[in-house]
DNA sequence: TTTGAAAATCCCCGCTC
DNA sequence: GAGCGGGGATTTTCAAA
């Protein structure tokens, strides 16, 4: 189980990820070296996944997101499917969904054309795949990764 | 512009956001001041947006993920709506999609019983919301933040 | 968990190209 | 302007209590 201290640890590390190690001491009030050990443990217990640096997409030429609801044939699917759509780097998720052997991709491509040639070329043909049905964002207000952290629902 | 050996610094963070200077000096194969330099110069110049720790979500009870399709009346709608949304914790995402009004979510709730309560407690009942359309995540494939790096569209 | 000391790293500054 | 290297401050790490 976790305690309090190693959750005040998370949230600190939730708000700026890159911080050194005695400052968040200083901020929970602990020795750097106890500190540390939490987070190694956290880490092997599977509390951290890993860190991310966060790249502006606009910077890079990949603003455009949309989101693609696959329906494929549930009979005649390609078992590697999934893996050949997680395969092409500008498919950011990839969910199951409800409602009938349907994925739901978050694509993320530099334009609107190549996001259409992402579609046709690319995704449509593959085998198992019945039709696909994108919606094209036009605006994003919030996109973080941050997950809400309540002590009541531990695993 | 941004050149081949920043763009490798920038492929070998988005691989491990948090390995010493020293480690990502010798692999771009410069001395380790000079590629803190370009670090430093990336982020001031918004190509490096921030760093971020990345939690497991089951771990933390937040494994429910869902998108809910939120229709608005356009004429009436409360000019604060997003920022609600966005005061949500759960709600993770909030873009803004064609097709008449409508904004879309990616949350991460409990359960499905928390979710439904998040749905009709917290979002239907906000001015402007006309309704709400919510997809189930059965199961998640792939989900990563990280962006396809290409030389050629680089801003 | 803390302390304390050793090792590694960070990072400013001057030098060179 | 960009890369390199020195060196002191900082931080990380590990041992012992």
């Amino acid at each position: 189980m976790i305690d309090e201290i190693s959750l005040n640890i998370l949230k600190i590390l939730q708000e700026k990820a890159r911080i050194p190690n005695v400052e968040v001491a200083r901020q929970v009030g602990m020795a750097p070296s106890a500190v540390l050990e939490r987070i190694r443990k956290l880490e092997k217990m599977g509390y951290i996944d890993g860190y991310e640096v966060r790249l502006n997409p606009e910077r890079f030429g990949k603003s455009q997101v949309a989101f693609i609801h696959v329906h494929t044939d549930g009979k005649d699917v390609d078992p590697g499917l999934v893996d050949t759509l997680a395969a092409i780097p500008q498919v950011q998720e990839i969910h199951f969904v409800d409602g009938g052997d349907s994925y739901f991709l978050k694509v993320r491509a530099t334009d609107t054309s190549s996001l259409g040639h992402l579609v046709r070329q690319r995704i449509a043909p593959l085998k198992g795949v019945i039709s696909t049905n994108t919606t094209i964002v036009m605006n994003t207000f919030k996109e973080t990764a941050r997950i809400p952290i309540d002590e009541k629902d531990l695993a």
